[in-house]
DNA sequence: GCCAACGTTGGC
DNA sequence: GCCAACGTTGGC
């Protein structure tokens, strides 16, 4: 995938918490879609990098990049019933989640937030983010859009 | 809390 | 396979 844009509410994980946590580094876990399941089975990669997005916040926005330090692999927690993203349907021996691990790699001293990227549409066209209903916590960007929004960060 | 948009479910 | 009902997401 190369580049890519993760969504996450920072009340539940935020980029803090990503960077308190040992190495950095977190599993991303609890992606119950299949189009995200796709991506983050088949296409992401070792060494892509995503853009960390705070959503359902004060302020939504690109908050920093993160790199993915582990291919996707079976999510643990569709296994355990007493968690919250439990499915019960999934079978440890044809797991149907998948989950990546990924490493800060910086958090941006402002962040570039959505009222920015909006301000920016005519660059960012396309920019699935700001696309009417869109909702799929994972998706790609192009090598053009992340120069974009990497300066829009500096 | 509201609402638009979309995914999922389940009856037929 | 269709489609209505329902659940979830996420900005506002």
């Amino acid at each position: 995938m190369q580049y890519g844009l993760m969504k996450s509410e920072p009340a539940v994980f935020s980029i803090d918490s990503l960077a308190r946590a040992p190495r950095k580094r977190s599993h991303w876990d609890g992606v119950r879609n299949y189009q995200v399941r796709n991506m983050i089975r088949d296409e992401m990669k070792k060494g892509d990098l995503a853009f960390f997005y705070h959503s359902s916040c004060e302020v939504p926005g690109i908050v920093g990049i993160a790199r993915i330090v582990k291919e996707g692999y079976p999510d643990p927690t569709a296994f355990d019933p007493t968690h919250d993203h439990h499915d019960p349907k999934s079978d440890p021996a044809n797991p149907t989640w998948y989950m990546v691990d990924v490493e800060l790699v910086e958090k941006f001293a402002t962040p570039v937030t959505l009222d920015m990227l909006k301000a920016n549409a005519d660059k960012l066209s396309d920019l699935l983010i700001l696309r009417r209903g869109n909702r799929l916590s994972i998706t790609p960007v192009t090598a053009a859009q992340w120069q974009k929004v990497t300066k829009l960060a500096r």
